[in-house]
RNA sequence: GGGCGGUUGGCUCAGCGGCAAGAGCGCUUCCCUCACACGGAAGAGGCCGCAGGUUCAAAUCCUGCACCGCCCA
C-alpha cells in the first residue's frame, strides 16, 4: 500500500546512494567523446563554506541543466569541488586555536598548517555533503581540490609561466590592507560601503598665515608630506610653494599644484598622505614627495606617529581631534557620507597601506576576453552582463596575488641572501642562479585564492598535463553563478583559458539572481537574516527545496524569499505524489501484464475519446515548451508549466473527467489506464531535473506496471514530441467544455446547492450538449441531466454558445447579491466591448494591424456580445 | 558621479506591443465525494509607481521624475 502523505526523508537518501552505487555521475573521456560532451565546472565553494541559500539555488540551476542533458543523451559531466579559501580558512581555524589558547605565531608555520589540514579532513567537506543532500548529480570522483597536488602544480606553472614572460612583478604601491587579517588583498576583495562620517577641517599653520584642509581621515596627518591645490584654483595662487608646520610631528611641508586636486572638495585644499591614500601617492611620485607610512600591520600607530604610537588608528582619530580642538586648528566638522572599503573576509576597515606585493600585469591579458564577447564565442545570460564584464575588463588593474598568510600556495620565489636576486622555479633550488650562492629564502607568502581558482576550469582536468580528459571536456559548456564573482573568478576564467589553454572555457555563461531578504539584503548566516536551506531539507526534503526555490526565481532576477516559500513546492509533491497512487490503485486492481507504450502509439484515433486525445495532446505539447525553456534557462517557466499541466490539468480534470468509467469497464482498463499512466511516465521525466527524489521513487513504482526505458529515470530518456498522438482540435472543445462546467457548478453554488446534488436541466442548440461524448462529461461533472428541448427558447433559460439551457433548480438565492456580482461583470464587458468596437471601426487598425490580430479581434468581440447577451438575460432572470 | 535592475491583487513573484491582466501563499463560502484537507468546488481582490510621448493599439516601447536595491568610480 502506498502512504498517503509523500514522505521525503525515507526516499531522498536511499535514491542518492543508489545513483552513487550504480555510478550515474560519473563519465568517462571515452564514453563521452562518443556520447558528445556536456560539461560545467562547480563554482567551487569553500571549504569553510555551508550550504546557504545561494548556494542552494546556485547548484539547483546546475542540476536541472546537467540532468536534463544527461537525459537528452549527452555525456553530461558535472566537475565539483572546493577552494581553499585562504583567508577564510585560515582565519576560522586561528579562531579555533585562539580558543584554546594557542596563536598561530607560537606553534610556527609548519605546525600551523598541519593544523589546517586536520580542520580539513574534519569539516571540510562539510559543504560537499549537503549538496549531496540537495541532490547534486556531480562526479565525485573527480572531485578536485585547488590545493591538491596535481592543481598545485598548475598553479606554480603558472606563476611561473608569467613571471617568465614578464607579467608577474614585484613592486611598491599601495594596496588594499587589512589589519586585522594582516595581509594584503586584491582591489576585488574589499566591499565598499557607504558610511555616515564626518569631514574635518583642519588649519595647517604656515608662517603668517594658515591653510585649511578637509579630510575624512585626521590620523593620517601625521604621515602628511604636502598640502596640495589644484593649479586653475586661484584662491591659493599665492600660498603656491610656501610651507606649513604640520602639527604634532612639526614637520615642515610644502603647498603644491596637482590636477588630480578637485576644487569643489571640502576647501579644494587637501593634505597629502603618499603613505596611506592611492592618489596622494601617485600625488608624492610626481612631486617627489617623501613617503612616510605611520602604522603597523595591525592598524597601530607607529614612531613615526610620535607621541601617538601604539594608538589604535581610530582611537589616535579621536585623540588627535581632541587635541586640534585644543589648539583651536580645528574651523568645523560636517557630516558626511563616505564610502569605506571592507575585508570581504573579516569585515575589518580596510586600509590603504605602502607594502611591497607581486603583482600581475593584466593589460595585455585581456584582449582575447574582450573580443570572446564581441565575437560571440563567449555569451552571458541575461546579456546586460556582457557591459558589466566589459567595463571591468577595459578598466583592468594590475592584480595584487600575494597575501601575508600561510594557507594557501606559497609563492615559487626564492631570494639570494647574498645577491639578493629573485629565483622563480617550481622546486626549492639549491643555490641561487644568478650567483651560485646556497641557501636561496624562499618568499614567506601565498598566492590569492582566486590566483588558483582562475584555472578551474582546465586544473580540475589535470592541465598542465595534455589528459585525454582535457582533450575531450574542455572547453566546458555553461557555468552558472551569480553576479559577485563576476569579476574575481569569470573574468579572470576567460582570462587564464585564453593565455594558458587558448580556448574560451565555456561558450555561456548563466548569471542567476541573488538571493535576498525583505530589505534588499543579500542572505547570509552573518546577518542573521538567511533561510536555511539544510533545515527546508531535513523538514521538507530537497525536491520541495528546489522547486519552490526556482518557481520563485525568474531569469536572473533577484528574489526575496518569505520564510514559507517551501510551501508550493511540498503541496505539489503530495499531488504529484497522490495522483500516481491514484492510478496505481487502479492499475493493480486490473491484474494486467506490463504495458509497453509502444500501444499507446498504435490505439487507432477512433478508439480513443475525447478527454484521453485532449490529454495526450497537453503532455505532448508541454514536452516542447518546456524543453523550449530549459533552452532558454526560464527554469521556472518550465516549472510553472509542468505545474499547471499536472495539477490543473491532468488531476483537476482528466483524472476526474477519468471517473466516468467504472474500474471494471473494458475501456477503463485498456484506454484509460495506461493513458494515465503514460501521463505520469512523460511528467516525471518532465519533472525529474527539477525534483529527482520523488521522479527517481515513483518511476521505480511505475515499473510495476509498465515496460521503463531505463531502471532509473536519471537515465531515462528525455521526451520528445510525437506527432501520432496530438489532436489538437479537441484543445478548444475541453477548454469550452470547462468554461461551461464551471457555469454550472457556479450557478448551483450560488444556489447555495452541493455541486453533487441531482438535479434536471433543459437545453436548446448547445454543441457541448449535442455531442454525446461531451453531454456525458458535463453530465457527469456536474450532476444535471440535460434533456435537449424543442423550443428555440423559454424564459428564464440561460444563454450559451447559439442556444440556451435551463436548469431546474429550487434553492435559496441572494437575487441582490447576485445581480450585483452579474452587473459588476457586464460592466466591465462593455468596456471592454467598447474598447475592441472602437478598436475595429479605426480603419489605421484595419490597414496596419496583422490578419491574425484582426481576425483575433473579431472573434473577440463576438465572444463579447455573447457574453453581453448572457449576463444582460442572467439578470433578467433572476 | 556613472551604469544596471526593480516598482503589477494583502505577501512573494510571472507576463514585457494586440488573445477580456496571471500564479503560489493568504482571504471568503461550501465540502473530510472511496488519490490527495500538503485536498476539492465556487469566489472576492489589481485604473500594472507618477507625468508626458510614440503607436490604430502600451502593464509591455521612448523620455522625464519619484522611491527601493545592486554594481563601478
Amino acid at each position: 500500500m502506498i502512504p498517503e502523505k509523500y514522505n521525503p526523508k525515507i526516499y531522498e537518501d536511499y535514491w542518492y546512494e543508489i545513483w552513487e552505487k550504480e555510478n550515474v555521475f560519473h563519465v568517462e573521456a571515452s564514453a563521452a567523446e562518443i556520447k558528445k560532451p556536456y560539461v560545467i565546472v562547480i563554482p567551487p565553494p569553500n571549504i569553510t563554506g555551508y550550504l546557504h541559500i545561494g548556494h542552494a539555488l546556485n547548484n539547483t540551476i546546475q542540476d536541472i541543466l546537467i540532468r536534463w542533458k544527461r537525459m537528452q543523451g549527452f555525456g553530461a559531466l558535472w566537475v565539483p569541488g572546493t577552494d581553499h579559501a585562504g583567508i577564510a580558512t585560515q582565519n576560522v581555524v586561528e579562531r579555533k586555536l585562539n580558543k584554546n589558547g594557542i596563536t598561530r605565531d607560537a606553534i610556527g608555520r609548519e605546525k600551523f598548517i598541519e593544523e589546517v589540514w586536520k580542520w580539513r579532513e574534519g569539516y571540510g567537506n562539510t559543504i560537499i555533503n549537503q549538496l549531496k543532500k540537495l541532490g547534486a548529480s556531480c562526479d565525485w570522483q573527480r572531485l578536485c581540490f585547488t590545493l591538491d597536488e596535481k592543481f598545485s602544480k598548475a598553479v606554480t606553472d603558472v606563476f611561473i609561466k608569467l613571471y617568465e614572460e614578464g607579467l608577474i612583478y614585484q613592486g611598491e604601491k599601495i594596496i588594499n590592507w587589512c589589519p586585522r587579517c594582516t595581509t594584503a588583498l586584491s582591489d576585488e576583495e574589499v566591499i565598499y560601503t557607504t558610511k555616515e562620517s564626518h569631514l574635518y577641517y583642519i588649519r595647517y599653520p604656515g608662517k603668517d598665515f594658515y591653510i585649511t584642509v578637509a579630510t575624512t581621515r585626521p590620523e593620517t596627518m601625521l604621515g602628511d608630506t604636502a598640502v596640495a591645490v589644484n593649479p586653475s584654483d586661484t584662491r591659493y595662487k599665492n600660498l603656491i610653494g610656501k610651507t606649513v608646520i604640520l602639527p604634532f610631528v612639526n614637520r615642515e611641508i610644502p603647498i603644491i599644484q596637482d590636477q588630480i586636486v578637485d576644487k569643489e572638495f571640502g576647501t579644494g585644499a587637501v593634505k597629502v598622505t603618499p603613505g596611506h591614500d592611492v592618489n596622494d601617492f601617485s600625488i608624492g611620485k610626481r612631486h617627489n614627495l617623501q613617503t612616510i607610512v605611520i602604522m603597523d600591520k595591525t592598524g597601530k600607530m607607529n614612531e613615526m606617529a610620535g607621541k601617538f604610537k601604539g594608538l589604535d588608528r581610530f582611537e589616535c582619530r579621536k585623540k588627535i581631534i581632541e587635541e586640534l580642538k585644543h589648539l583651536n586648528l580645528i574651523e568645523k566638522i560636517e557630516d558626511y557620507q563616505n564610502r569605506v572599503g571592507h575585508c570581504y573576509r573579516c569585515e575589518t576597515i580596510i586600509e590603504p597601506y605602502l607594502s611591497k606585493q607581486w603583482f600581475v600585469s593584466m593589460k595585455t591579458l585581456v584582449s582575447p576576453a574582450i573580443k570572446a564577447v564581441e565575437t560571440g564565442e563567449l555569451k552571458f545570460y541575461p546579456e546586460r552582463w556582457t557591459k558589466v564584464y566589459l567595463q571591468w575588463l577595459y578598466n583592468i588593474q594590475d592584480w595584487c596575488i600575494s597575501r601575508q598568510i600561510w594557507w594557501g600556495h606559497r609563492l615559487p620565489v626564492y631570494y639570494c641572501q647574498y645577491c639578493e636576486k629573485v629565483n622563480v622555479s617550481e622546486t626549492k633550488p639549491d643555490k641561487c642562479k644568478f650567483c651560485n650562492s646556497p641557501f636561496p629564502v624562499q618568499d614567506s607568502d601565498v598566492l590569492d585564492t582566486w590566483f588558483s581558482s582562475w584555472l578551474w576550469p582546465f586544473g580540475v582536468f589535470g592541465w598542465p598535463e595534455e589528459t585525454e580528459d582535457l582533450k575531450v571536456f574542455y572547453p566546458t559548456d555553461t557555468l552558472v553563478t551569480a553576479q559577485e564573482i563576476l569579476f574575481f573568478w569569470v573574468a579572470r576564467m576567460v582570462i587564464a583559458g585564453y593565455k594558458f589553454v587558448e580556448k574560451c572555457p565555456f561558450n555561456s555563461v548563466y548569471i542567476h539572481g541573488t538571493v535576498r531578504d525583505q530589505t534588499g539584503k543579500k542572505m547570509s548566516k552573518s546577518l542573521g537574516n538567511a533561510v536555511d536551506p539544510v533545515e527546508i531539507i531535513e523538514h521538507t526534503g530537497a525536491d520541495a527545496l528546489r522547486f519552490s526555490l526556482i518557481s520563485l526565481t525568474s531569469f536572473g532576477q533577484d528574489v526575496f524569499l518569505p520564510a514559507d516559500f517551501y510551501i508550493k513546492g511540498r503541496n505539489f509533491l503530495n499531488k504529484i505524489w497522490n495522483a500516481f497512487r491514484y492510478i496505481s490503485i487502479k492499475t493493480e486492481k486490473t491484474n494486467k501484464p506490463k504495458i509497453d507504450f509502444a500501444i499507446i502509439e498504435k490505439i487507432k484515433e477512433n478508439q480513443l475519446k475525447i478527454s484521453e486525445k485532449w490529454i495526450l495532446t497537453l503532455v505532448n505539447e508541454r514536452i516542447n515548451k518546456i524543453t523550449q525553456c530549459l533552452e532558454e534557462y526560464r527554469f521556472n517557466e518550465a516549472e510553472e508549466i509542468i505545474y499547471e499541466f499536472f495539477w490543473h490539468q491532468f488531476c483537476d480534470w482528466y483524472l476526474e473527467i477519468s471517473k466516468i468509467h467504472k474500474e471494471e469497464e473494458e475501456y477503463f482498463k485498456e484506454i484509460v489506464i495506461p493513458v494515465s499512466l503514460y501521463v505520469i511516465y512523460q511528467s516525471l521525466k518532465l519533472l525529474h531535473p527539477f525534483i529527482p527524489f520523488i521522479t527517481e521513487e515513483l518511476w521505480h513504482r511505475l515499473g510495476k506496471f509498465v515496460e521503463l526505458d531505463s531502471n532509473l529515470i536519471i537515465n531515462s530518456r528525455w521526451p520528445s514530441f510525437n506527432e501520432n498522438l496530438f489532436y489538437g482540435e479537441t484543445i478548444y472543445q475541453i477548454d469550452q467544455l470547462q468554461q461551461f462546467v464551471t457555469e454550472i457548478r457556479d450557478k448551483k453554488t450560488s444556489y447555495s446547492l452541493p455541486i453533487t446534488k441531482q438535479i434536471q436541466g433543459e437545453f436548446y442548440n448547445i454543441e457541448l450538449l449535442k455531442n454525446e461524448e461531451t453531454k456525458e462529461i458535463i453530465q457527469f461533472l456536474t450532476k444535471v441531466q440535460f434533456q435537449q428541448s424543442s423550443q428555440s427558447h423559454i424564459p428564464q433559460s440561460i444563454k450559451w454558445d447559439n442556444g440556451w439551457y435551463y436548469l431546474k433548480i429550487e434553492g435559496a438565492i441572494d437575487k441582490e447579491k447576485e445581480k450585483e456580482k452579474i452587473q459588476k461583470k457586464l460592466d466591465r464587458v462593455l468596456l471592454n466591448l467598447h474598447q475592441i468596437e472602437t478598436r475595429l471601426g479605426n480603419e489605421k487598425f484595419l490597414s496596419s494591424a496583422s490578419e491574425k490580430t484582426i481576425e483575433q479581434t473579431k472573434k473577440l468581440k463576438e465572444e463579447l456580445e455573447k457574453e453581453k447577451e448572457k449576463l444582460i438575460n442572467n439578470i433578467n432572470v433572476l
